[in-house]
DNA sequence: ACATTCCCAGTTTTT
DNA sequence: CTGGGAATGT
């Protein structure tokens, strides 16, 4: 058995050693946190822990995984075997399947993704028969679920007239009767939703205090990864079962929280010395990971940011390269950028495509990259977005399957009661709806005794023997899932179901697709059942199946061995880190998002995964921004985003604006603004961009017929023509006055007195003046 | 009851 | 441009 403490550093081994108490471990980008986790809890266990009583809660499937492996190989598998690892969603569905019955709830409830809960809200509104426009199912639904996370139950909401009196003035004062409705449909479906499974695990642990004793008992060592993201429904838990042995770690970075959106409390790591008198907290604060130029950049930006925790992330790495900053004409000549860059570090380099990463802030952005990626026969995964088990094709079939394990499950029932369609309708449909509330049954109770209650239902004969021969069908796959394994009745299902033969019929590209994804469904099936049969406690059953597919990401799913480029969201990358990395679509109103640029908290959390994504790099980071781009269908302007304002020049090499034409033009400009730095390295640096890396050329004249606005290149409208005494206009400061210029051509900044708001330092490549 | 067409709204991030 | 949902036609 190795030396435990030999990989640390001095810091890292306080952190390991430290097992007794609360404990918080603030962790800087890249500095080793999850060795530290891992070698911590390794250590507990080498301690003499048994590891039956430790909990480490993690953010992602993949971070457990990983992190279990990893434990494994430092002490050995039979060591770890009972350590529980997961995440907040997926350990407490276990602790709800063992307890569900104490809540009313049967053991093999359902995990309803965000698409289900959307159809429940949905049908809930329709059957208020309230305006879509004003009750948005998505926007609804994020209510609830914001009371959800804040253990606002449906009794308590009506129990605050705050609440009640906000909705109503937000001109949806029937949002309380859509969450009754939402919580009692839930209910009676056997459904819990993403968010019921904390707020049913708080509910467990006040409700019970014998069963929050026996697992306080039991979870004796408690860790929590990515604490900053935790939201007050999983603070209240981790405290709850914390509170006997007081053996708690949280591990977290408050420059790293970038899920407020989904009810994130970053308060939690500002508090926890508050809740804990005698905590300790241990800064770790060497990066390990990148170079100098990307960890000073990202702290430069990150400083920007007034709530946070005082530390100082630093590096003993090389210097590195400077960030090469590419101003593309459209998000397509971005992408051949990205592309084309990728291909020359493949060859100059040696690289694998593995070795790179394009972050980009929305889903949608990746089409234009994939494009470009093709062309140039680059291999690239894409993570996130549509995932596989979102797909109808998949949803459909497993709509089948959640009815053999729960028969309540309405929104499966629903789904595929008439797909294939099977002459079952709306109006039939409706009637049993109807009759299934009126005497307080569900439909799957209502169709297993349908000549029983046919009578009261107004169906006629057509529609029964259809019901019938449907329901027939589900019994058979019930009868037939109690000898045969998972993916032998899913078979039978896709088969007899009619679901493979109507896929079938479509020969068009994506039909074929879509049978192709059930067969994929299939092996995965296959896969998991063989898994399962090999593990000591495996559970091949259809209902453990279910549940890993409802709490999986799209992180799990990769094939790791692969060589590809990786194209994800800033959100996916966060724990991730590649070699080089590019990000793409640095706009305003892009990144920071439209949507988030409101109130200074929400500016912050944009500048926090700007962080993010910056840090994931080690060698190499790439700035790109387009100045037109496709979004729904039209061409918008682009300026480009604040950040790689707030970044500085001084990290920044820019590639490809065109300064040459600027300096030519320069008439009245103070000539020792140039004079001071004009040497002929700088010069070089001011040339466009090779621009066969990019296949479209920088010159203006061969610029598609944009708008105006974006053919006045901001250098040659501004730099040039630009004095002290100036009075400009900036599109978001307003009117100004040129206070002072400074810096050299490529990276001159000036000073501007606004009228409304106080002096500014503007990097002038970036700022879009307007000389008045 | 079902298929086809048409129109519109939406893109922030996810367990 | 896409996908969902309504409207329309058979």
């Amino acid at each position: 058995m190795k030396d435990l403490f030999e990989d640390l550093n001095e810091v890292q081994k306080q952190a390991v050693s430290t097992t007794e108490g609360p404990l918080m471990i603030i962790a800087g980008a890249g500095s080793g946190k999850t060795r530290v986790l891992t070698y911590r809890i390794a250590h507990l266990i080498d301690k003499g822990i048994d590891s039956f009583n430790i909990l480490a809660l993690t953010f992602t499937n993949k971070a457990a995984r990983e992190m279990k492996e990893r434990i494994s190989s430092l002490i050995g598998g039979t060591e770890a075997k009972n350590l529980w690892m997961g995440t907040f969603h997926s350990v407490f569905a276990r602790i709800l399947r063992a307890e569900a019955q104490k809540l009313g709830f049967p053991s093999n409830f359902t995990i309803y993704d965000t698409q289900d809960s959307v159809n429940v809200i949905k049908k809930v509104i329709a059957e208020m028969q309230l305006d879509t426009d004003i009750y948005k199912p998505k926007q609804v639904l994020g209510r609830i679920s914001t009371y959800k996370n804040n253990l606002i139950t449906v009794r308590s909401y009506f129990n605050n007239p705050e609440l009640i009196e906000a909705d109503a003035s937000a001109m949806r004062p029937k949002t309380g009767e859509i969450y009754r409705a939402y919580v009692e449909r839930c209910f009676k479906s056997g459904a819990m939703d993403f968010d019921d499974l904390l707020l049913r695990t708080n509910e467990l642990l006040t409700r019970f205090p014998e069963v929050l004793a026996k697992y306080q008992d039991r979870f004796r060592y408690i860790m929590v990864d990515e604490y900053q993201d935790t939201n007050h429904s999983q603070y209240l838990i981790v405290k709850a079962l914390a509170s006997r042995f007081e053996n708690i770690c949280v591990v977290g970075d408050d420059a790293q929280s970038i899920y407020a959106f989904r009810g994130a409390n970053i308060k939690n790591i500002l508090n926890f010395k508050k809740d804990y008198s005698d905590a300790k907290v241990i800064p770790l604060e060497q990066n390990y990971r990148s170079t100098q130029i990307i960890v000073e950049a990202a702290n430069t930006v990150i400083s920007q940011n007034k709530e946070q925790l005082d530390k100082n992330v630093w590096t003993s790495n090389p210097p590195g390269d400077k960030i090469p900053v590419y101003r593309a004409l459209s998000d397509a000549d971005e992408a051949n950028y990205v592309a084309a860059e990728i291909f020359n570090l493949k060859v100059s380099q040696q690289k694998k495509n593995k070795n790179f990463a394009v972050l980009y802030r929305t889903n949608a952005q990746s089409r234009a990259i994939e494009e470009a990626l093709r062309k140039k026969n680059i291999g690239y995964k894409v993570y996130g977005g549509l995932s596989f088990y979102q797909r109808k094709e998949i949803k459909d079939l497993l709509a089948y399957l959640r009815i053999l394990v729960n028969p309540k499950d309405q929104e499966a029932l629903l789904r595929i009661i008439n797909y294939p369609t099977r002459g079952i309708g709306d109006t039939t449909v409706n009637k049993l709806i109807v009759g299934a509330d009126k005497l307080g049954k569900s439909l799957d109770e209502l169709l297993e005794n349908l000549e029983l209650y046919f009578p009261s239902l107004g169906l006629n004969k057509a529609a029964f023997d259809k019901l019938i021969n449907f329901w027939t069908m589900i019994q058979s796959f019930q009868v037939l899932l109690k000898t045969e394994d998972v993916y032998e009745v899913a078979m039978k299902v896709a088969v007899t179901s009619g679901i493979l033969r109507s896929l079938k019929e479509d020969d068009t590209p994506e039909g074929i697709s879509r049978v192709e994804n059930i067969q994929e469904l299939m092996n995965s099936l296959q896969g998991f059942v063989e898994e399962q049969k090999q593990l000591d406690e495996g559970d091949p059953s259809l209902n453990h199946f279910l549940e890993n597919i409802a709490l999986a990401s799209d992180l799990d799913s990769g094939e790791e061995e692969d060589d590809k480029v990786s194209l994800m969201t800033i959100h996916l990358a966060k724990g991730l880190e590649f070699p080089v990395v590019f990000l793409v679509g640095l706009e305003e109103n892009l990144f920071p998002s439209q949507m988030s640029m409101n109130t200074r908290q929400e500016l912050e959390e944009e500048r926090r995964l700007f962080y993010v994504a910056l840090t994931r790099a080690e060698e190499k980071a790439y700035f790109t921004y387009a100045i037109t781009r496709f979004r729904w269908g039209k061409i918008v302007d682009g300026e480009p985003s604040r950040f790689m304002e707030e970044v500085g020049e001084k990290y920044m090499e820019v590639l490809n604006v065109n300064f040459v034409n600027s300096f030519k033009n320069n008439t009245g400009l103070d000539s020792d603004i140039f004079d001071d730095d004009f040497t002929p390295r700088n010069r070089k640096s001011l040339k466009p961009a090779d621009s066969s890396t990019s296949g479209i050329s920088n010159s203006p004249k061969k610029l598609k017929p944009i708008s105006n606005a974006t053919i006045a290149n901001p250098i040659e409208g501004s730099i040039s023509a630009l004095n002290v005494g100036n009075q400009v206009l900036h599109d978001r400061f307003g009117r100004g006055e040129v206070i002072s210029i400074e810096g050299d051509p490529d990276n001159a900044k000036a000073v501007i007195k606004f009228e409304n708001e106080g002096e500014k330092k503007l990097l002038l490549k970036f700022a879009k003046l307007k000389v008045l």
